[in-house]
DNA sequence: GTCTATAGTTAGATAGAC
DNA sequence: GTCTATCTAACTATAGAC
């Protein structure tokens, strides 16, 4: 057989894998069926099982692949130079760009918390990680204490920027409805809401110095 | 038999809503196992269906008295006289209060969403609700012509709102591990944000007059 | 590697005695 | 109303032919 790798024909692994995650990510882990995902491979259940032995060993990728896409952003933002307020441009940039691309990571991976939050925990939330929330913490301490920014703490700014940046992807459908705004519409505002978010964080952490 | 209304035993019925109510927040709809709702209750899994025919039936009245406890603070919000961070306050003091009450309600009626959006919708957003989110825009939008707000989309503003309000409920076991922040702080951190996110919004829609 | 067929398990729902 | 026992359906997983 030809090396699947030199053709325009993707090989059934990543045609399982891309039905998984169209399917996990529509579904959950629980609402997601074998059968389903099998069929919008183009298989059968068994092919499902011969290269991946169990469901769960399915999700697995395609909820790390998920998770992975996300969590980097923060890195990025804590390290480095830069003023605290670029450092927040590019965490929201970084953020908002990856779900926008992504749409249903973050009810995806909100679900995938409550289903199974230790063998979550383990894999996922790594020492690197909690070493840039600190970083950021320290960061946002000096520029208070130089009075670049407000006094507040900076470990509730950083979750207005992360719930801005997430929820709205999350709670879109009933967003939509209770405003009556139609798909292009809403869509343009989550677009809009990269500069948004960061102009209305800025504004609140800047002292009214003018 | 003695009246159970006037006895200090929950009858059969009430001890079912009361289980399903703790299994079906922890665990969602597809998680939720009919089993495990009997034991919780004390009963077996035959009284699950004399009293609520099938698991949709039980599920049903556990998330409207969910929904319903959230929504109707936009209603408050909208209705009335007042300045719009009068508005912002009742809302965003009336949903905290609401979810530190009943922490599972963000991620329970999330993934209700997705599982089943039209009878979501169908049933739960109603002409009021919608109603009241216009009012709330108009009342913005005069504001802002008289300049006691800054000029900004207010359909992006109750995104914010929202967001703020509901995300690190959420999020929660995520946020704690990243940050490293144990139960006791984070609660507190929780029950800080009533102000918090009032002072925040306010501070970016006011305009800098001074 | 891929299929058909089926085993094994679990979960929701029902029958019928008390 | 409450229970035990059982049915039926759905789903994950495997066996075995090709």
């Amino acid at each position: 057989m030809v090396n699947p790798e030199l053709t325009d024909q993707p090989s059934t692994e990543e045609r399982i894998l891309s039905a998984a995650r169209t399917v996990f990510m529509q579904k959950g882990f629980h609402g997601a069926r074998m059968q389903e995902i099998a069929d919008a491979a183009g298989i059968n259940k068994a092919m499902l099982h011969y290269y991946f032995r169990s469901k769960e060993k399915l999700f697995e990728p395609i909820f790390s692949e998920a998770f992975n896409q996300l969590l980097p952003k923060l890195a990025n933002a804590a390290e480095g130079a830069g003023t605290i307020q670029q450092r927040i441009t590019i965490f929201v940039d970084g953020y908002l760009e990856t779900v926008l691309q992504f749409p249903f990571i973050p009810v995806f991976v909100l679900s995938e918390i409550h289903r199974n939050p230790d063998a979550f925990f383990e894999r996922y939330i790594t020492a690197d990680l909690q070493k840039s929330a600190k970083q950021f913490v320290v960061h946002y301490r000096a520029a208070a204490a130089l009075g670049l920014v407000v006094d507040m703490d900076p470990r509730q700014l950083f979750m207005h920027m992360i719930s801005l940046c997430v929820f709205p992807f999350a709670a879109r459908p009933m967003m939509q409805k209770v405003m009556q705004i139609d798909d292009i519409d809403f869509q343009q505002m989550l677009v809009a809401r990269k500069q948004l978010v960061i102009e209305f964080i800025n504004k609140s952490i800047t002292p009214c110095t003018s």
